[in-house]
DNA sequence: CGGCCTATGTGCGTTAGCCCACGGACGCAC
DNA sequence: GTGCGTCCGTGGGCTAACGCACATAGGCCG
């Protein structure tokens, strides 16, 4: 999955895969929605009312121990889906759904989405691999985070984003960042400050541009490299 | 999901959920197999061959970063399954199966899987959910290793243990330990060694034994408790 | 009983990342 | 512009855990 290029329409990665029948079955249950930067699609113990495709828009799957333990576990962007919990016949989240990179996306209600996943058409199928891949992610990342600087892990995040919005930049606070890598505030700082004096990136005020994306992939661990092959078998 | 009773035959939780009809069916598919302490079953690219239900082993899943960088991602006991890539549609491993408890299990063929996970019975259902609980599991431990001391986790992984096994005594090494939880070896004989001052376990020479289970839980974070509160919702 | 292997205990210097506190800086609103 | 809120940078002290090196200690075997 590599970074879309600006003006080129971008399409959820799963729905793009349906083959054609399943595809046009499935329109009309399908509502585009704008997702808007931090906004909470569901928290832990909700219970879904949508499943979401993203687009060119970002979910942050999130959990969260106590409240100053926040920690992205999966990221979920045009490769995926969020709500998989209805897919695997929970209907409660245990996890926390965040907006992280603004955009659009289409969504479909959880009654749909077990109606279709018990209907036996591709989407079922997919959803399965895409299960795997998520749980790949999780794991690789949790690894990852275990074993990895901050500044590693950073990279391997900003490359992750990057491969699922459109564009070189994005909106980003370094507080944010921090709950998303599981470190403090003035960690990022560091970090960012590190790869930003390499100009691999530049960062001011909430707003980050990727300079040196091959830069990013060196600086970063080869978590990267394992988990976006995983996303690159799924739909091929 | 309770620690068994010595003497109380045990068995596969998943399996023992199945409908009478289902059982009866898959019974013949099934072989009984004996799980050495240290066997591995799987690793990282490698064609999944069978699939594996403990009863009263314990079949652990590693991420491996780097030769030294070793993590437990995964624990898989009596309430699941090993081999869930192969119901995923992903026929390859990404993981390590590692046996790190001995005893029984029940194991069938991939192909078997994915006939019965094609058919429609009540084992790709239950398996649906159990991936929710696994996904659970790696979410919450991802952040527990990411917060918490290595106290605290290694109270976590102990009572986990207890829960999947017959008895209060195993056999563990330290340095296997250090693996599990992403440690030194070093860092484990402290944790250990704290542990058993409370009069909360008993260790010497890779046997341990459990002596006070109400004062691990004490000791524990409350992931453990979420974990497992995940996995008794699953088969009740 | 002596030798050896595995497993455990311990100590010490180093470091990454924590917590806390504050200073500066940009940017929008009025 | 003035003001204020948000965001970013920096410094100092602290702790958990690392890496390395080595000391013990039980267990098996000759």
């Amino acid at each position: 999955m590599s970074p879309a290029k600006k003006d080129e329409p971008v399409m959820n990665r799963l729905l793009a895969a349906l083959p054609k029948k399943d595809r046009q079955r499935l329109l009309p249950e399908l509502e585009p929605v704008a997702l808007i930067f931090g906004d909470i699609l569901f928290e832990p113990g909700d219970r879904h009312q949508h499943v979401y495709f993203p687009d060119d828009s970002i979910i942050s799957l999130l959990a969260a121990v106590e409240d100053r333990e926040l920690l992205e576990v999966g990221m979920v962007g045009r490769e995926g889906m969020a709500g998989l919990a209805v897919f695997l016949g929970v209907n409660e989240s245990r996890s926390r759904g965040l907006v992280q990179g603004a955009g659009s996306a289409m969504r479909m209600t959880a009654a749909t989405l077990r109606r279709e996943a018990a209907g036996g058409g591709a989407l079922p199928k997919l959803l399965l691999r895409y299960t795997h891949s998520l749980l790949t992610q999780i794991s690789q990342s949790a690894a990852c985070n275990r074993f990895h600087p901050v500044n590693a892990r950073l990279a391997r995040w900003l490359l992750m984003t990057h491969d699922r919005i459109v564009g070189d930049e994005f909106r980003l606070t370094q507080e944010f960042l921090s709950h998303m890598l599981g470190v403090r505030r003035e960690g990022v700082t560091l970090a960012a400050g590190a790869l930003q004096k390499q100009q691999l990136i530049s960062y001011s005020r909430g707003h980050i541009k990727i300079l040196d994306r091959a830069g990013l992939e060196a600086a970063s661990c080869k978590c990267y490299a394992v988990i976006k092959a995983e996303y690159d078998n799924l739909t091929e």
